[in-house]
DNA sequence: TGACAACTCGTACAAATGTACGATATTATA
DNA sequence: TATAATATCGTACATTTGTACGAGTTGTCA
């Protein structure tokens, strides 16, 4: 994992990057196959995404066979960092509270989660 | 207030609807004058962007003397939350739960914000 | 009432975005 | 070893986005 000022990322390439995390190593089509079905998409714009998230610099690839296997070069948590606190910029103002808010509000969040934030909330109160 | 099918929102228009929110009413000069400093960006940016959003029918504007004062036309608990949704959506695939526990660890909540949500919390709790 | 300042409007334009086709190369398979 | 699959690569292209200039209009103040 490296280093900083990384080209902004676009919603769609969002989305991609995501599911290369999740999957840790991912061919375009194991990427196609994971994006949720609502999401009509090619083969090949899927492809390009993953090219464009490689010159950018998100990932990398190695070669399997015939196919690439890609995978990501930045650290999750940095990008989660910027992309969530560049919403709150832009939708709040830069304040997260109203965010956590809606989010306990509307969000779908489970009794169970609410119990397991309760004890991280918990834990960071001292 | 108004109806569906909004277009797409960038970034940018998004940072300028959320100040003509809450100004609730705001010439382009007021809405370049709230934007933060560190933001550079022109008077005629801004008044692209403002021609923009009222085309997409998220504002609407009177007319006071020589200038244009805009205003929002959809409810902005509308927008946050298809915004919101969204950015969950594309980077924590939907799941609300990463995103609040993010923010628990890392976002800038104070204390007493803590104490807020856990009494929000707690009545969404029962 | 004439000059000035403040505005809007049309327009521009490069870069990014979303989406995808078709040609070519490689790999299994029959 | 042909053949059918399956991949990648180059390329394309209409839109959207971010950013802004300059011309023309209108209200203001001396």
């Amino acid at each position: 994992m490296v280093r900083r000022k990384l080209p902004a990322l676009s919603p769609a390439e969002t989305e991609i990057l995501r599911i290369v995390w999740q999957l840790e190593k991912a061919t375009v089509r194991d990427v196609c196959n994971r994006l949720p079905a609502k999401r009509k998409i090619t083969y090949a714009t899927v492809q390009t995404l993953l090219r464009r998230l490689e010159k950018k610099g998100y990932i990398r690839h190695s070669v399997r066979g015939k196919a690439h296997v890609f995978f990501a070069s930045v650290e999750r948590g940095e990008v989660i960092k910027r992309s969530v606190s560049g919403f709150i910029d832009r939708l709040f103002g830069g304040d997260a509270v109203p965010l956590m808010q809606y989010l306990a509000e509307h969000g779908e969040i489970g009794d169970d989660d609410i119990e397991k934030l309760r004890q991280l909330i918990n834990k960071n109160k001292r």
